[in-house]
RNA sequence: GGCGCCAUAGCCAAGUGGUAAGGCAGAGCUCUGCAAAAGCUCUACCCCCAGUUCGAGUCUGGGUGGCGCCUCCA
């Protein structure tokens, strides 16, 4: 049996995973920050980590996983500026489209959703460690992080500070002694929001908040600490900072960072105005060909966001489905005539579906190879349209082939779960009798016909040695 | 200027130095009243040039072509 490896942007290589406790994982990954709907850049660390956090539960681990909000900071005032909304208001608004969005991708809830705004004591108390040791200064009101006091900063993004280009994109603020130093509480302007510090009123820094509430919520050293490519730097640079002047602990053991998204081939940005929210996908593409399209590539790589792509990804995901339809469908007929109780499984197929589920572990264990992952659900369904086709099925194989879908896709989650498939109503299940009337009497015509009506609705009909089956697409 | 990433079939995409997975699309056949679904078959000199090696998609060096980060960003 192999062991998890995954991918340490820290140190650049592959490592075998052993968390800090046995059988534990404390794993946090950097959440939105809650000005707007959140979009399919947003998207896919979140489905990514939710597969992580599946994975190792699956693997016998006790995961503890937290994702923040950033409730308070520039992007939130700019919109309250704007709409007249306050800032809590719009924090509201958008952290509930949040939960709706994830669900809708069929992602449960972390263990732990903290906001800034909820943490604002530990906070403070975590910049003042730091002050007092020296590691920031007050100047103006505001706070700063002196990164001249921690000799490893740079580690995370193995960037050089003096190689720097400071000020090339932002205009460097001159409170800072350095323009390398970073903000951890911001003095307030006249009319925004902020809290009573021993700095004056102000709210905090955007780095700050991620490493108070990783060790309020986790400890001082994380299993892992995940996000997307962007916030390797500065984001997690200046939070090692951070936690690691504060506690003189590493603040995470592994740190694994999903890459971008594209569309047509171009970055996704703000400016570029391409951006795709989640809320208007899901409308038009089922979330399980979302989570495959994602899923079909590896996460470290970029993915390139195309109609294309997208159509290619729910033409696969039919094959999927199609096969867990036929397989419960034999299943149906086979329950309905003699009892298949206790008989043991094909036993090649079950040795097969063995082989099967080993591959699908070997691959998440290498640094979460889920297009492998994928294959192997491919290969699932080659094995079970190979016995279906013998047409001498017993429940039990077919029993244990649905097993094994069932369990691997309890990890990718790309299977269109069975309670969407829905029950006909009356009048379908009429013109379905009266089409096997029509049949038996070799009214074809008819029969044609009727087929044609229930496709016209999205029902496609199919006649198969055991009776007729019916799907929607 | 510094630090990195990528290049595999029409498309998407894996690949631990040992003679290229998987999927989509396409073609043919089988099954079918006709379909559908499914099965069987078919489709790659791995960007270029050197080098290391018995052996290189994989390692090294050099190119070419894309791309990212360097304090808004998932």
């Amino acid at each position: 049996m192999s062991s998890l490896k995954l991918y340490n942007t820290l140190t650049r290589t592959k490592e075998t995973f052993e968390p800090i406790q046995p059988g534990k994982v404390n794993m946090y990954v950097c959440g939105p920050t809650v000005y707007d709907y959140i979009h399919i850049g947003n998207a896919r660390p979140v489905i990514f980590f939710d597969v992580v956090r599946r994975y190792l539960g699956w693997s016998g681990y006790e995961v503890n996983y937290v994702v923040n909000f950033t409730d308070v900071d520039d992007k939130l005032i700019r919109k309250s500026e704007q709409t007249g909304l306050t800032v809590p208001e719009i924090a509201e608004k958008f952290i509930a489209a949040y939960y709706e969005d994830i669900e809708s991708l069929g992602i449960k809830r972390a263990t732990t959703h903290p906001r800034v705004t909820e943490n604002i004591p530990e906070i403070i108390a975590l910049i003042e460690e730091l002050v007092g040791g020296g590691y920031a200064y007050e100047s103006g009101g505001d706070v700063y992080f002196r990164t001249s006091k921690f000799a490893e900063y740079g580690k995370l993004s193995h960037q050089n500070l003096e190689e720097l280009q400071f000020g090339i994109r932002v205009e460097v603020d001159e409170r800072k002694e350095n323009p390398q130093d970073f903000v951890l509480w911001k003095a307030a302007k006249p009319g925004e929001i902020h809290w009573s510090s021993p700095w004056g009123e102000g709210r905090p820094g955007w780095h700050i908040e991620c490493s108070a509430m990783a060790r309020k919520y986790l400890g001082e050293t994380l299993d892992i600490h995940g996000g997307g490519q962007d916030l390797q730097f500065p984001h997690h640079e200046c939070e090692v900072a951070q936690s690691e002047c504060a506690t003189g602990k590493p603040l995470a053991k592994y740190w694994m960072h999903n890459g971008y998204i594209h569309i047509n081939d171009q970055k996704m940005s703000k400016s570029l105005g391409n951006g795709i929210n989640v809320k208007e996908l899901v409308k038009q593409i089922k979330p399980q060909t979302v989570r495959f399209f994602m899923l079909s590539t590896h996460y470290r790589n970029p993915l390139n966001f195309t109609d294309e792509g997208i159509e290619q990804a729910a033409n696969s995901l039919d094959r999927l489905n199609n096969c867990v339809a036929n397989l419960k469908h034999r299943l149906g007929g086979l329950e309905v005539g003699e009892g298949a109780v206790g008989e043991d499984p094909d036993n090649a197929v079950a040795g097969t579906v063995a082989s099967i589920r080993q591959f699908f572990q070997d691959k998440m264990n290498d640094d979460f190879n889920t297009p492998d992952a994928i294959t192997a659900m491919f290969e699932l369904t080659s094995t079970a349209n190979q016995y279906l086709a013998r047409q001498e099925s017993t429940a039990a194989t077919v029993q244990l082939l649905l097993a094994a879908f069932s369990e691997l896709d309890g990890i990718l989650g790309v299977l269109t779960a069975e309670s969407e498939d829905g029950l006909l109503d009356a009048d379908i299940e009429r013109l379905i009798v009266e089409r096997t009337e029509a049949r038996k009497s070799k009214n074809w015509a008819r029969a044609d016909e009727i087929r044609d009506l229930l496709t016209a609705q999205g029902i496609f009909l199919e006649d198969t040695p055991q009776g007729i089956r019916w799907r929607r697409k």
